[in-house]
DNA sequence: AAGATGTTAGGATGACCGTCCTATTTTGTC
DNA sequence: GACAAAATAGGACGGTCATCCTAACATCTT
């Protein structure tokens, strides 16, 4: 990502919506951590949906770039289930502070019943769907796979959600053991 | 409860702030759906912090009453873990709607930095001590119990937040009855 | 019945927010 | 270098919100 106005807005964005929530976070908010007037935020996006939009777009890019590199990382689908299951102690400082970002926003942006909802799940479908083929590269049927991938999802979610809940970063290193255990289990 | 005006305000500021998110439901939202005056509100309540605090209290009220009702109906504590799994079938509804009322709150709470986020996570501590009693009564030692209780609650957690994500009541099912049979295979 | 206390109504206030507008400066093009 | 287009600044606007105030009404006590 370049480092022009719009990219620096959407970067910026992208970090306080997810640290201080969407509804929290007003156009100063942004445009002051930018450091830009809000006459010139104005200039690049209209209204919060718009930037919201951008943020979306952002994050689903990110993610596909993410699961592009585990693709390429790793040969064996166990070993990429492994690197899914591991961002939740890449990623456990931020965790522990603001808990997931796909799981918080989509649930905040359920709550206002917010147009973009749609366009937010759209990240958690992307995982659903990797995780998915994953599974059936190790010998699972469609429908199982399917199931599979729900459930991994779902595991992650509530780890992050407890540690964050519970202030415990150590949690998600119990945690990530036993999904670990499970895959392992079930392949 | 009774249904006094104060109790009134309680009960419908309890279902806004699960349906709409604190932040999003305003004095004005829960006073015209209790069918009272602003300034009637402000009688029994001065501030946003107090009627979200009142909330808080009674939902800690009624969570004590059902962990209490569990321990009387049921009396092996398998089946009373049993009960706690299966909330997520007897609230299915408003959990694909709204997601856990639990998570959902000290998660916004938690991105408002606001400061009854310690009360809203004792409802947490509430459910999580009860749990861990209960896996001592099958047996466990304390450090293990605690352990387990933190991986129910973490297992809810995720399977409310992806139902609600994917509008998936079907999928609660499936994981209350995945959660059982983790239940039967630990004790 | 009368005064005191509790309850209700409805509007005022000041702050903040999303949005919009205008003027100025910078950048790019020929 | 001149001109168009893009970028930036800063303030205006209408609305909503939490909070507060005052007055009217109801209830209770004696």
């Amino acid at each position: 990502m370049s480092d022009s106005t719009r990219d620096r807005i959407i970067n910026v964005a992208d970090a306080l919506f997810y640290q201080k929530g969407f509804e929290h976070t007003s156009f100063s908010d942004i445009a002051n951590s930018v450091g830009i007037s809000k006459g010139n935020f104005y200039h690049h996006f209209k209204t919060k949906d718009e930037i919201l939009n951008a943020v979306i777009d952002f994050r689903l890019f990110r993610t596909r770039e993410l699961l592009n590199a585990w693709h390429t990382s790793e040969a064996e689908p166990d070993k990429r289930i492994q690197c899914f299951i591991k961002i939740l102690i890449t990623n456990r400082a931020k965790i522990k502070l603001y808990g997931c970002p796909v799981g918080t926003l989509t649930t905040e942006l359920g709550k206002l019943s917010h147009p973009l909802l749609v366009d937010a799940n759209k990240i958690f479908t992307l995982f659903k769907d990797w995780l998915a083929s994953q599974f059936e590269e190790l010998g699972k049927c469609k429908s199982e796979s399917e199931a599979l991938a729900m459930q991994l999802l779902a595991r992650s979610q509530g780890s992050a959600t407890i540690a964050s809940a519970f202030g415990d970063e150590e949690f998600l290193y119990e945690e990530v053991e036993s999904h670990v255990r499970w895959l392992n289990e079930i392949k």
